[in-house]
Formats: structure tokens, sequence, C-alpha cells
DNA sequence: CGCTTAACGTA
DNA sequence: CGTACGTTAAGCGT
């Protein structure tokens, strides 16, 4: 290459980079010992030092805007109107983000009254002309008009800083199909809602581009405006002083008078101690030692390897050797005695969910053993993963799924760095392996993204993949606390087996259940669509909440119900609250078309989900914040039971041959049970040891009468409000949901508390705890932290605070329900049974069970549902036995 | 085609 | 102004 000579210049906009990084990373995860945040500067930093490398830039500037103001606002005061205010977070960044560049050696240009992308300009075209090689960093879509022979533009990519889409010439013409200086012409027509460029009414980039390529240029356009036919040719002659405006403010200026040029800004070597001082202040620890590396001698870093990874400062993943099964064998050997202390990194490649590679990793080396094609031999590969040998994975459940499929199991599971992130911060659910790696080694994890930098990059070997898989789990499992990494490795880590196991055997469904309820439900769908259309003399969509509102607020002119974003709500409850105030036979029709649909849409999703005659779910176990599991594809946890109709549903849920019934198994009151064993209330304990009716036991004491005389109409109302104490219930919310007065679920508050004040006390403690401590934490250890209960803001402060007082009741829940998992499938496997486990619904079991082992069964969940947590409370388990999920039902 | 919103199913 | 989830259709912008 030709230009391979030339000096290579690259300029950055630095705000808008910085900006980017900041959404890119999570706020929380970079916060220094003084409350700072720094993800913006730690994102801005690790993508420089990326550039540095990959680009090798002899020259290098970071433009930065003084303040919101520049010469364009003088111009038209809305420019940039839209941008809301910076987020607290994000500030103060900034400024730290320019002393450390400065430290760096790296020069920062800044220019009142322009905007840095003026300053990109004034550079390029400079560059340009001086004979350099331009690179122009920037997220903002008007530096395209810098592009030309001489000047790439690099853009981040929307799925974050690390992935810059580079374009040249080619690019843009590839993209827009345009020449890059005909770009703000484009932008003048469509106009930049980002910087409250209001553009041509129903003037998209096609018709812009079709415009522009005919005319050559915006000035062309709109000299022949009068040729342009239809609705959008007049908005164009209407409109044309928008565009005319749009040009002049997307114009860059190229000539700022800068204090520095090209010339000027040579890389020069940083300041090790400013760098060293500054970087311990923000606790970049990893960073450091890339910077160093990097931009340590002022030259630009060595060339980079082959494979396409980057050396950038970070260890370099060791050359990956492929190896079939006897040369594994050997290679696992010689591992064996040296790793098994810090255990083995495993990946596993699935193509078209076919096993295709298997990586395998130590700290220090790395193998792929290829899929099979054909029938493999995988002697040793089985008999190492049925071993004791410590396997750290990513998604390990994935993984022991994929290598069922060709019969290996799986044993030694030692970690899975999905889990161990999900357990250190479990608002953050399933992170990505790329992620944890950013996150916790500051490191890109290579991918063969075809959006990358580097475009011809080879695919990514899956034994380099294993290998940042046992370095990110070694690295997440040292920072976690002691007691999440208990959970980890005494509950999560276990279950995941038993999870893979339930996903891989699915249910049974019985199908023609499931067609005879479609059927009927769209039949009933229809009939009540007729009938509601009949009351209102016209058809609209019923699914449309938006045609729904013309018809209630404007043809029916009923009163307006509770505001949403878009309008007014049609929901349910209002819906019912318009039937009282102002009686309509539509509402009703169109509640029960409601339900009818709804219930058809779950039924045809089930049937769409039956793969030889059997579902298959998938347990999400990073899925919640709280500790629960989550499930999907389909959702199962889910499944209709509150009507009679939505019970057909479960009949559906069927025992296969060869089994001979369904057995579930669920917790009763279990929520209830833990709150009484956290309060230590005398009262509520005590009401769970004599083994009466709760809500009858909690209602004769909150309404001062015998048990026997709790009318049904007062045990409703204890109950709805039992159950909401634990979810942080107001008396406004439970007025709402029981239809009384404020002042009446006021009362009946005061007279729970006042009955059962421990309750009281420990709500409220759970509160305080959280907020000194910053976490919650269940019967067995499992936190959440709560950044939230320190919030200045109200909102956010209130949602964390109910969320708080849930934690650890719903948590421990999940926590006793996955315990007895756990000992129900061990049971099960050493007593050699049969019957095995299907679904979990947070407090239900549903098992199918094997002819001949009934009893069993029911003994093992007994024991091992009852046994899972020594409460103060019994743990009440209810058993039923049926030939489906409805008739199992008790 | 992808994203957001309203609505609604479960514990 | 009750916690925790996942899925759907509509509507909108691309």
């Amino acid at each position: 290459m030709s230009d391979s000579a030339k000096p290579t210049l690259m300029v950055i906009d630095g705000h808008s980079l910085a900006f980017r990084a900041f959404y890119a990373l999570p706020v929380d995860s970079f916060v220094n010992r003084e409350g700072q945040h720094t993800n913006a500067i730690h994102g801005f930093i690790s993508m420089l030092l990326m550039l540095l490398q990959r680009e090798k830039p002899t020259h290098l500037a970071v433009a930065f805007d003084i303040s919101r103001f520049s010469f364009r606002t003088r111009e038209y005061e809305d420019y940039k109107g839209t941008r809301s205010e910076t987020p607290p977070e994000f500030k103060g960044q900034i400024p730290l983000l320019q002393q450390a560049l400065e430290a760096m050696g790296i020069t920062t240009v800044t220019k009142e009254d322009y905007e840095a992308d003026d300053i990109l300009a004034t550079f390029a075209r400079q560059g340009s002309e001086q004979g350099y090689q331009v690179y122009v960093v920037s997220g903002d879509r008007d530096s395209i008009q810098l592009v030309n022979d001489d000047v790439t533009l690099l853009y981040p990519s929307v799925r974050g800083v690390s992935e810059l889409t580079r374009y040249d010439r080619d690019k843009v013409y590839e993209r827009y199909g345009i020449e890059p200086h005909q770009y703000p012409d484009i932008a003048a027509l469509v106009g930049e809602t980002s910087d409250n460029l209001i553009g041509i009414d129903k003037v998209g980039e096609k018709t812009a581009v079709k415009w522009v390529t005919a005319y050559g240029s915006l000035d062309g356009v709109l000299e022949h405006a009068d040729e342009i036919k239809g609705v959008v040719g007049n908005n164009l002659r209407e409109q044309k002083d928008r565009a005319i405006r749009n040009r002049k403010l997307n114009r860059l200026v190229d000539d700022v008078e800068l204090p520095v040029g090209p010339a000027d800004v040579a890389l020069r070597p940083l300041d090790e101690q400013a760098v060293r001082d500054l970087f311990a202040k923000l606790q970049f620890r990893t960073l450091l030692d890339r910077v160093f590396k990097v931009a340590g001698t002022g030259e630009p870093a060595e060339a980079t390897d082959t494979t396409g990874s980057v050396d950038n400062g970070a260890p370099t993943p060791p050359p990956v050797k492929t190896v079939i099964d006897e040369e594994l064998g050997h290679w696992l050997e010689r591992k064996g005695a040296n790793d098994a202390e810090n255990g083995f990194g495993v990946a596993v490649e699935v193509v078209d969910g076919r096993l295709s590679a298997i990586g395998i990793a130590t700290h220090d080396d790395a193998v792929l053993v290829p899929g099979g094609s054909g029938a493999k031999d995988y002697e040793q590969l089985a008999a190492w993963f049925a071993s004791d040998a410590p396997k750290h994975f990513h998604d390990a459940k994935a993984a022991i799924k994929a290598l069922g499929t060709v019969g290996i199991t799986v044993a030694g599971i030692a970690g899975d760095a999905r889990l161990t992130g999900w357990l250190a911060q479990p608002g953050k659910q399933g992170q990505p392996l790329a992620d944890l790696v950013y996150q916790e080694l500051g490191e890109e994890l290579p991918t063969a993204d075809p959006n990358q930098l580097v475009p011809e990059t080879e695919p990514v070997n899956i034994g380099v993949h294993a290998w940042y898989v046992l370095r990110v789990d070694t690295a997440l499992r040292a920072r976690v606390d002691e007691s999440s990494l208990r959970v980890l490795d005494t509950i999560e880590l276990p279950l995941v087996p038993v999870l893979a196991s339930m996903e891989t055997i699915g249910v049974g469904i019985d199908r023609p259940v499931l067609t005879g309820l479609s059927h009927d439900l769209g039949e009933r769908a229809a009939e009540l669509a007729q009938q509601a259309f009949a009351e209102i003399g016209h058809e609209v969509n019923l699914g449309s909440p938006k045609q729904l509102q013309e018809v209630l607020f404007t043809e029916l002119a009923m009163p307006k119900t509770r505001k949403t974003k878009t309008g007014f709500s049609t929901d349910a409850a209002s819906l019912a609250d318009l039937q009282e105030q102002h009686p309509h036979p539509f509402l009703g029709l169109l509640l029960r078309h409601r339900d009818a649909t709804k219930l058809r849409q779950i039924v045809d999703t089930l049937d769409a989900a039956v793969v030889d005659g059997r579902i298959h779910t998938s347990y999400e176990q990073t899925g919640s914040s709280t500790g629960r599991i989550s499930s999907t594809d389909p959702n199962l946890q889910n499944i209709p039971v509150k009507t009679a109709v939505g019970r057909r549903v479960r009949s559906a849920f069927a025992v296969a041959e060869p089994y001979t019934t369904l057995v579930t198994a669920d917790y009763s009151q279990i929520e209830m049970r833990i709150m009484a064993h956290l309060s230590g209330d005398p009262g509520l304990i005590q009401a769970f040891n004599e083994g009466e009716d709760l809500h009858r036991f909690v209602g004769a004491r909150v309404f001062g009468v015998e048990p026997a005389d709790v009318s049904p109409e007062m045990r409703t109302k204890v109950k709805a409000m039992s159950y909401g104490l634990a979810y942080g219930l107001s008396p406004f919310g439970l007025s709402k949901q029981l239809r009384i007065e404020q002042s009446e679920a006021r009362t009946l508050m005061n007279e729970y508390f006042a009955r059962f004040g421990a309750v009281r006390d420990y709500l409220r403690g759970v509160v305080e705890q959280a907020r000194e401590d910053g976490y919650t934490e269940t019967i067995f250890g499992r936190r959440r932290p709560f950044p939230d209960l320190k919030s200045p803001n109200r909102v956010l402060r209130e949602n964390a605070e109910r969320a708080a007082l849930n934690a650890p009741i719903q948590g421990s829940a999940a926590d006793i329900m996955k315990i007895a998992m756990l000992g129900v499938d061990a049971d099960l496997r050493e007593g050699s049974l049969e019957s095995h486990l299907l679904l979990q619904v947070h407090d239900e079991l549903i098992l199918e069970v094997a002819p001949g082992e009934q009893e069993r069964v029911e003994e093992i969940l007994r024991t091992r549902m009852g046994a899972a947590a020594e409460l103060s409370v019994p743990l009440d388990v209810s058993v039923g036995v049926g030939a489906n999920w409805e008739a199992a039902a008790h």
C-alpha cells in the first residue's frame, strides 16, 4: 500500500465517544471510592487503546465541545433542543477524562463558539492537505461529509463503543448510495432528530437520495422543486426553508483557527507518574497495564498477529491446538496434575443445533476438539467430562445439553461465569461472555463479527473462548463475596444439571385438548366480537387499545380512565370501573372477548411449541433479581389456573406412556411462613403451628371475633392484606384492590399491625438494614444490592424500598424450592427411580411418575420439600395426583 | 423488520 | 401509590 509511508493522523470527538461509552458500560460497576462514576472514562480509554493498537496513528488529537452553545445555537436557538439533561452520573467524567488524556501525552483541543465536529473538520482538511492518512472518530453522522480518499470515518455501531464501522468512500456509497460530500444535503432534507432539526415531511432517506442523485445537490433539488410531483413535492416547496436552515447548520466549519495543527499533535511519551496517580484515583487497575503497554513508549505498538486478535496490553490467548480424542487424552494427562487446582475452561460451539466443536483451556494452554460430523470417538473426552476434573463454563446448562446430544454426561461443574456474574450482580441477568470479559478483565472478547474494525478475521476459535471463560470465572469468583459464593456452590451450580434434565425431558401434551380448546375459543371470540360490533354499530379492532379509546371516550363519551403514556387505559380494571359508572353492554362483551382471545393465544402458543408430543421450556436460572427461576420459549410458569376455562389448558399437560401419572407438590403459603420466621412474630408463628386456616386465624385477631365467626368478606380482606404486605402494599393500593375506602384500608392495616407488630418491625428493619449494608440477604445468604435506597429521587427510592422489602421473602422461598429440587432429584437418582421432575412453578413441582413408584415419589417429595429449610414454622406441602396437571391439582 | 407500549397470564 | 417474571398484538419508525 502506498499509504503505508504516510503519517497517520487520528482525530476523535471526545464528547460523543465518551457519551457512547457511558451508555455502553454499566454505571454502577464503575464507581471509585469517592463515589465518582468512571464508566465513560474507562470505556473511552479502553476504546482509545484499541484504536492506537489497530490503526497505529502517529499523530492524535481529541476534540471537545466547550459548552452546549455555539454559533449554531445563536443561528437557531432550538439547535439540539431535544437533548435532555445530562445524566448526573456523567457529570464530572469529562474533566477527568481530559486530565487522563493529558497525562497520557495526548493533545486535547477545544474552541470557543465551535463544536468538536468543526475541529475534526479542520484537522481533517489540514491533514489531508499536508499528506496525512486521516482517521476521524466520531459518533456524529454529520462527520460523513468529511470522508474522502485521504479521510476515513470510524463510526461507533449501535452495539457499543468497541465496534466501529469504517466509512471510506466506498462504504458511504454502499450504505447511502451517494458521495460523502452529498451527505449533508440528504440530512438537510430528512432532518436530524438528535439535533432537533426537522426535515421535509414525508421525506425519508430513500426519497432524499433519489432527489439528490437526480439533481446533484440540495441546491439542484430546490431549483427543480417545481418538477417534483405529489404530496412530497408540495411539502418540499412549502418547507424548503427548513432544508436550507438544516444545510446551513450541518455544514462543518473546516477553517477554525486552532492553536495547534496536525504537525503539533505527534504522539508523545506519557507522564508515567501522572498516569499512575490519576488511574489510582479512578481505580483503574487493568487499564493501567494496558496503557503502559500500548502508549508507554510513545511509539505505536507492534504489529498484531495474524489471527486478528489484538495485543492491547492484555494477556494474549495461547495458540489453540486442534486435537482428536487420543491426543486429547495425552493433553489432559499432561495438564491434569498441573491444573487440577486452577481448573479448566470449557466452551462448546453449537451450529444449527449440532455440537460442532469443544474448546478446553487451562490458564496457559488451549485445545479444540472438533465435533463429530459422523460417529466420532469421544472416549477420552467423555471420560474426562464424566470425571471430577473441575470445569468452568459460561452457561453450563447449554453445554450439558449440547454434550448430552452426543452421549456425554458432565460432572465436576466447578463454575459457571454466567451464574457467578449474576450472583455478583443479580440485576444484570444472564450477561453474555463478551460483556463479562470486558467488565471483569477490561479486555475485548475476540469475535467473528463482520462489523469488526478488522474485517477479515478468522472465525474465533472456541478454544480461545474456553480460555476466556476460565479467566473470567476465576476473576469473578475471586471478587464475589463469600455469602454469594456459598449460594453459588451449594445451590446454583448443583441445580444446573437438574434443570438441564427437566428441559431435555419436556412435558407431555395432549394436543387434541389444545386443538379443541383453540377451536371453541375462536368461535366464542368471533361471536362476542360480532355482538360487540352490533352494540356500537361498526367494526373495530378489539385488540387495539388505540381504537378502543376512540370508541369508549369519543363515540360513547364515557368518563376518562387512568392515564397511560399514550392516552387512557382500557385494561380490565378500568373497564370494570367504567361498567359501574357508565354501564354499557359493549363493555361486558369486550371483556369477555378479551378473555377468550387471550386464552386462545395462550393455547395456540403452546400448540406451536409442541415437539414430538412434548414441550421443552427453557429455564433461565439468571432470569430474576430475587433468585427465582424464570421460564421461556414458552413460559410454562404462567399457564392459566384462576378460571374454569383456564384450567382446561392445564388438562392438556398430560402424562405420557410409559408413565402412569403426574404428581404435583406445592408449598402452601410459603412466603407468609417465611415472613413469620423472619419476623419472629408470635401470633403468626402460632397461627402456622396450630395448623389452622391462616386467613381465618388472622381475621379473627384483626376483627376481634372468634375464628368460626370470620365472614367470607373478612377473610378476603385479610387475605389480600397478608399477601400485599410482602410487596410493600400501601393503604391506597389496598383500598383500590378491595374497592373499599382508603380510610377503611388504613384502619385495617393499623389493626393488623396492632396484632402482628413484629411483622411491621421486621419489614421496617429490612429496609433500614439494606440502606446501611447496601444489599438485602435471604435466609441462605443470597444477596441483592439496592443502591437506589439512598437516591434523592423519591420514586426511585420508594420503588427500591418495596423491592427490598420483598427480596428476602421471595428470595428465601426461591432458595427453599431450589434446595428441595436438589434433594428430590438426588433421591430419585439414588433410588434409581424412573420418575422425574418436569416443571417448577416457583412454589410448585410437577413430576412424571413411573409405574409402581407413586408412593415412593410422594414420600420423597414430602420429605425433601418439608426439610428444605429449618424454620420456626413447619413447611406445609400438599401433593396431588392425576393423569394431567389439572387433575393433579388439589 | 425491529422497537416500544399496553395488556395480561402466573407465583 | 404491590413484588417477581414472559409473551403477545398493535403501532410506529426504519
